[in-house]
DNA sequence: CCCTCGCCCTGCTGGC
DNA sequence: TGCCAGCAGGGCGAGG
């Protein structure tokens, strides 16, 4: 499941191979996930140079000199594979670089997109326009998050996977923030208290960058393009753990929120 | 505007 | 062994 650290890993191994290079194929194999690919990514890309590689919130960025940007959006299930053997079911998506390295874009279910967007009009593009900030970057303050919650009585949790309050967050992490916090899933985001706000800043820095440095989560259907595996799945603390005890002396409990599994710890979690 | 809910998609898992 | 319901969930649109 990329979430931020999964992007970020994925985009660091692309920038080893694609930085500076050309594009000299591109194939198409299925021409759309969540949405249909831009009908002229093809002949935007080929033969086009990459100028650098970059991350915003869950979106990959390959800037080229064609003052096009592609944005990859790698969904439940997207990754890429960097000098594949052979063309797999799902790879949607092939880039042929001018050294001869292949590299394809496998999305199984899907949930992904490709985009082209003019690298000046970035900031514009459709889900960046209303963005809240990077977590990772200086704008993100427990004063940004204190002003953008106040009020709000949805849960905690939903509120931080809404990419317009911070932009990066998933499932996962937000659980394991939430729990480094010590702050209950299901608190109205708007009546946090202000030292449980300073602390879930760090939190969720902290689990960002130490996944990061792990090269990420792995379940299932996520590898970095590599081929190697991320390993801070080993230091979840509570998300899939339900049932498992907490060092606290509490078990890990799991319920519906959204839609969506929920992993926390009734006994540190207030 | 705010909030909740359901849909999209496919592969894997667990129960029978 | 085979079948099938249930689950995973980010983003987005519908509806209250």
């Amino acid at each position: 499941m990329p979430e931020l650290p999964e992007v970020e890993t994925t985009v660091r191994g692309l920038a080893r191979v694609l930085q500076g290079e050309r594009i000299a194929r591109v194939m198409v194999n299925r021409a759309d996930l969540r949405r249909p690919f831009p009908p002229d990514l093809v002949q935007v890309l080929t033969g086009a140079h990459v100028t650098a590689l970059a991350r915003r919130a869950k979106y990959g960025l390959i800037h080229t000199d064609r003052a096009m940007t592609m944005v990859f959006h790698l969904g439940m299930s997207g990754r890429w594979r960097i000098d594949p053997k052979a063309i797999e079911k799902h790879d949607h998506l092939v880039i042929e670089t001018g050294a001869g390295l292949r590299l394809a874009l496998n999305d199984a279910r899907r949930f992904g997109s490709v985009d082209l967007v003019e690298t000046s009009a970035l900031e514009s593009f459709g889900p960046f326009a209303v963005m809240g900030p990077e977590p990772l970057g200086d704008a993100f303050t427990p004063a940004h998050i204190k002003a953008a919650l106040a009020g709000r009585t949805a849960p905690i949790k939903q509120m931080l996977l809404d990419q317009r309050i911070v932009a990066g967050l998933g499932n996962i992490y937000v659980c394991e923030a939430l729990y480094r916090a010590r702050i209950r899933p299901d608190k109205a985001a708007g009546r946090i208290s202000k030292p449980a706000l300073e602390r879930l800043v760090p939190a969720i820095k902290q689990v960002l960058t130490e996944s990061i440095a792990a090269g990420g989560s792995t379940i299932r259907d996520y590898a970095q393009p590599s081929g190697e595996l991320g390993y801070f799945a080993a230091s979840w603390s509570v998300y899939g753990r339900e049932g498992e005890p907490c060092p606290c002396g509490g078990k890990v409990a799991r319920f519906v929120q959204g839609g969506r599994s929920t992993f926390w710890c009734p006994a540190c979690q207030k």
